[in-house]
DNA sequence: CGATTGACCCTTC
DNA sequence: AGAAGGGCCAATC
């Protein structure tokens, strides 16, 4: 069965990405930008992808869009849990330059 | 192989 | 500060 509508990236990619997602810690969050450039491979786009189809088992909210604009669809809820982890917030939005965070 | 799509990013107006 | 256009990577039809 085909569980995407789309293109979904290969199996050790999502893990890749899930795995980097998990270990961001609260109050920081990541950019897909940064998620790519980190794994090395493939784009923002990508990123995107994994997240929509197999980002339910991860914490989706500290992962945002470069310009600090949360998931579209959640932006409530993130926005919710970014604030209950002291996320760096700018109105409706995460202070990038501040709360971005790399894993060592 | 060409066209299409997607939780994107960057430059420019 | 907001909108538009072009580029980006990978997978499916």
């Amino acid at each position: 069965m085909r569980w995407a509508a789309y293109a979904v990236p290969a199996m050790e990619y999502v893990e890749s990405v899930l795995t980097v997602v998990e270990r961001i810690p609260p109050g920081r969050v990541m950019t897909y930008g940064a998620i790519a450039e980190y794994l090395g491979r493939g784009g923002p786009r990508q990123v995107g992808t994994v997240m929509a189809r197999y980002g339910g088992g991860v914490p989706w909210h500290r992962v945002v869009a470069a310009n600090g604009r949360v998931v579209p669809g959640h932006e409530e809820e993130a926005l919710q849990r970014l604030r209950s982890e002291g996320t760096p917030l700018r109105g409706d939005r995460v202070d990038v330059h501040l709360a971005e965070w790399w894993p060592d």
